[in-house]
DNA sequence: GTGACAAATGATATCGGTCCCATCAAAGGA
DNA sequence: TCCTTTGATGGGACCGATATCATTTGTCAC
């Protein structure tokens, strides 16, 4: 192939050292507002710097070329990547979504974004999930659930970062935990039922032994047994059933398999509502009536607990406030460069009394 | 102060250029290991590329170090970033749940990553959020509502990368679409109870002049009028009340609104599930009969709809195979660089047959 | 008028990877 | 034997911002 004929007027060409994109840079704009670049970052990251003329300039220009600047690359330099790193069990859960906005709502402001990654109940893939967020570098970590690998807590550990374990306080907490006792839950429960005067009482779980394991949810129930066992009452009618996550279904199942297995059954514990209320509607099909026939509560204070008849006895714990009360944590924590020291708050629990149980 | 004391042996003290981070880079690794940077990267990018030996002493050294590589340095280099983005209006919903859930799963084997931004239902902050998100690059970018401002539009035309609408097929599509008509939910919907012998057919919606707009519930709520029109039927038992978004407590209070306003109703459609259900649980607060004296259904079938007594007639649209079919698409997509052209599919309903509907 | 100081702006190195091409050794063919 | 090809590895530029420090300009006091 010859070369091509010499053009009339050679066009800067630019240099052809990666294939270029066509967005255009902090470099573009700076070179049409007739500034540099380091005034074009100013203005979008702290206009005050800079002469109001100036600024204009930019802005027009920024307008003009529709720049959108490219927060990788203010990541890598400034070494603040903007990230908070969230782990959950699932999303398709009220409560742990309701942790993500108050969190999203909290970190806005501050101009954090939440990065997201959920492990299905399961520990290898949060093992994963763990490393695909310390590569994006977050600026904390918030984490679900106390019950992590080894590795994963070494990983943590190695962050570097602050870690805030959320929605259940571990024994043993990384750095920080702002939650509830799963474990306390469950006594609290079980407490609750017997000052009402039950003796015969039993509770709706998911077996731990399936694919993927509720630790939470094991917690409630082991609390739940401790305290049946402190009061000298039998632990039998605690009934582990089909497999995690638990749902309406489920509780419809394990509702009517522990009435046929105990029919003298007079208060019932779920370990969620969803099991709470599928519990309920099963017991409107068996014609059994709640509560004069058996009373049940739940756990978690989900919507439509306060809907169904009667409405549910539940253990409320605002995972909405749990979120946000954790991002303004972070905020502060990363707006002053101190290291605070290690915390741990209770946020407690709050029966919410109503309709289905009548003392005994 | 006076200068400190000459060291014994001066440390090759690391160049103060900017204040340095613990955290080992591929540059340590590649020392450790004895082999160069790009040997590193190779290994962890594509092992194949590299002699097991090599290999080994690579992976030792990242294992000794801890080295987890830095994905906004790479994301820079590579001008991949690995992240899609995705703009729903809000994560507590089941749905809009589930539509994040299958994106993912489809996502995760070829390592990409979801960048959640939810809006609350509100336009205004979709800009913000949408700005948020182009700034970190996304390969990919998935909404949910056909709803967008100029801006929005302007921008998302600009962004170069591929453009997914989900859940809502738009009258003009910016790109891709996948998803379904509410317009023909509500046609759907009208059609069914009119099939059904119903001449006095009402429905539940929010009100759209809130401050949040459900634009979707909306569209429904035409389709709805529109086939109610077309039979010479009123629509005066069209309810709109409360803003949105719905909820179970919305669904009872319009309920009984409705109920009031009009006594003779007899089929109702709720733009949700969530509605749909809580004037069924006020339906029996108030002993009514379902389906006897007023026939109900929703639309979403969510699980709880399938749990209640009786169960809801509802329309079903399978939104955690919506994602996983959109996460596919686009994975297709960015492997190969070839740009498809645009394309729309339409997932369709199906109604399910339950027991809150009975022939008139 | 001049020096001191503050405000506005610019030049350049750098963040931590990957791309592109060069280099080198080993293998195979003429 | 020498050349070509292939496979493994390395060198250096570069991605697009910001940190840091230098420079320029303006203001004010003396």
């Amino acid at each position: 192939m010859s070369r091509p004929p010499r053009e009339t007027a050679a066009a800067p060409e630019p240099k052809p050292g990666r294939r270029a994109s066509q967005r255009p840079t902090i470099r573009d704009v700076s070179r049409l507002a007739g500034v540099s670049r380091m005034t074009v970052s100013r203005v979008l990251s702290d206009p005050e710097l800079v002469l109001p003329t100036t600024r204009d300039k930019v802005l027009k220009a920024v307008a003009d070329l529709g720049y959108v600047p490219d927060k990788t690359a203010g990541s890598l330099s400034s070494r603040r990547t903007g990230f908070i790193a969230l782990m959950l069990p699932t999303l398709t859960n009220a409560n742990f979504a309701a942790v993500a906005h108050g969190l999203t709502e909290a970190l806005r402001e501050a101009n954090y974004h939440l990065l997201i990654a959920y492990t299905d109940y399961d520990m290898a893939e949060e093992e994963r999930q763990l490393l695909n967020l310390l590569a994006r570098r977050p600026e904390a970590i918030v984490l679900t659930g106390a019950m992590h690998r080894r590795n994963a807590s070494r990983m943590l550990m190695a962050a570097d970062v602050p870690v805030v374990e959320i929605a259940d306080l571990p024994s043993q907490p990384i750095e920080h935990a702002i939650g509830f006792s799963n474990y306390q839950v469950g006594r609290t429960a079980a407490r609750y039922l017997l000052d009402r005067g039950f003796t015969r009482i039993g509770a709706l779980a998911a077996s731990p032994d399936g694919e993927v394991t509720d630790h939470r949810g094991e917690e409630r129930m082991r609390g739940f047994e401790d305290e049946l066992r402190l009061a000298r009452l039998p632990t039998d009618a605690v009934l582990r059933h089909g497999s995690a996550p638990v749902s309406f279904h489920h509780g419809a199942t394990a509702f009517r398999a522990l009435v046929e297995a105990q029919p003298d059954i007079e208060a019932i514990f779920a370990v969620s509502d969803l099991s709470a209320v599928g519990a309920v509607m099963e017991a409107q099909r068996m014609h059994i009536r709640i509560p004069d026939d058996i009373s049940i509560m739940g756990f978690g204070d989900f919507e439509i607990g306060r809907e169904i008849n009667p409405a549910l006895t539940t253990i409320h714990v605002d995972f909405r406030a749990l979120g946000l009360r954790t991002g303004k944590m972070l905020v502060d924590m990363l707006a002053s460069d101190a290291t605070p020291a290690p915390s741990v708050v209770d946020v407690g629990l709050r029966i919410v009394e109503r309709a289905s149980i009548k003392d005994r």
